[in-house]
DNA sequence: GTAAAAACTTGATATAGATCAAGAGTGGGA
DNA sequence: TCCCACTCTTGATCTATATCAAGTTTTTAC
């Protein structure tokens, strides 16, 4: 699996011999069976984590007991509590599987130390980081900007794929509806 | 102007007396009238800019001319359009001065070789942008899950100081509601 | 200082989407 | 293979918030 990883970096960003090997030291091998957490409310994050295989979910829970999914993260995808991690408190979130998944995993001390390392390695973390943000801001601005109906429409466009392996009644939460809502757009737009 | 840019970085960096000056050197300060543009849907941003003094807002248009408050900056805080500064296209964004308002602006160029130039400043700039990763998907996980009246009172407590130099009409758009939702959950929560 | 333009408030009404409820598929585990 | 649990659909009703409209207050510009 950890190939995959290996493949990821080879793309996006340029490592010498002994940089790729040093990574690969401190990188630990995750399995998770569907439904299994990866974090749980209330317990600290302290990893980076990359998926090689499979679907994860990280979603918060009301005191009514309902879900609400913040992001979804698929292979070639990272995914944690980055609040969690850089404050080093409790997260309120919860990350589990929505399908057999697999993943790459450094302690933060560790992918902290290869940032460090090798100045490639930083870089590539940090343009990451920008193209989380930039996706980030453009969610917002479609919760903010468009009706239910288009927000699941920017949403199929978006993520083509998702639509087919993730529930409806997470995509529904993620965009901010009730499932019935999203069920009745999809009757709607299908007619179309 | 400069010297509550130069504070900002003293606090959050340490600088060689040097590396202070190289920061400088490239430095350019602007200062806006209220109304005033700093960006215009269309135009192509190529700025770092950072606020000395005021009050700035990022919105979009939609189709039927509504305006959509995506942030507000003030100073001591970062302003731009990082998806146009990155993928070098035109911006979808306007962002306008509440304020008269004071910045020091970098062009892109000059502020990525300060950042290849400068690790600490580099340091700097990735920790800022990690904080304001964390603080979009806090504003996601809100819009998700709070009503009107949450989303106000948690944005007050978020953000005092925020609520009585702005007007109410841009706050609404930024929480993603009416003016008039907005008047009436002040009434409301006035009487409490 | 005054007039015009914004910004804010308040009331009446409309509506997108939520909630409640019940039935129809669907899939994984014994 | 069957059944239980879960997911999805559909309908009826409800509600938070939007929209429309008019008045009041505050700000801006000359």
């Amino acid at each position: 699996m950890y190939e995959i990883f290996q493949k990821y970096l080879e793309e996006k960003t340029e490592l010498t011999q002994a940089e790729s090997e040093r990574i690969q030291s401190f990188a630990i091998i995750k399995k998770l069976r569907k439904r299994q957490y990866l974090l749980q409310e209330g317990d600290v994050w302290k990893y980076d984590a990359f998926i090689t295989k499979g679907c994860v979910r990280t979603y918060t829970v009301d005191e009514k007991g309902s879900e609400h999914v913040n992001s979804f993260s698929i292979e070639n995808w990272w995914t944690g509590d980055r609040e969690s991690l850089m404050m080093q408190q409790p997260s309120r979130f919860n990350i589990d599987a929505i399908e057999d998944t697999e993943l790459v995993l450094f302690t933060h001390e560790n992918f902290e130390l290869l940032c460090k390392e090798i100045p490639a390695f930083n870089n590539m973390v940090n343009a990451i980081l920008q193209r989380s943000f930039i996706a980030a801001q453009n969610r917002i601005q479609a919760s903010l900007t468009l009706t239910a109906e288009e927000k699941y429409l920017n949403f199929i466009s978006k993520y083509p794929g998702f639509a087919s392996r993730i529930p409806q009644t997470m995509i529904a939460s993620y965009l901010g509806m009730t499932p019935e809502t999203l069920s009745r757009i999809r009757k709607q737009t299908a007619k179309k």
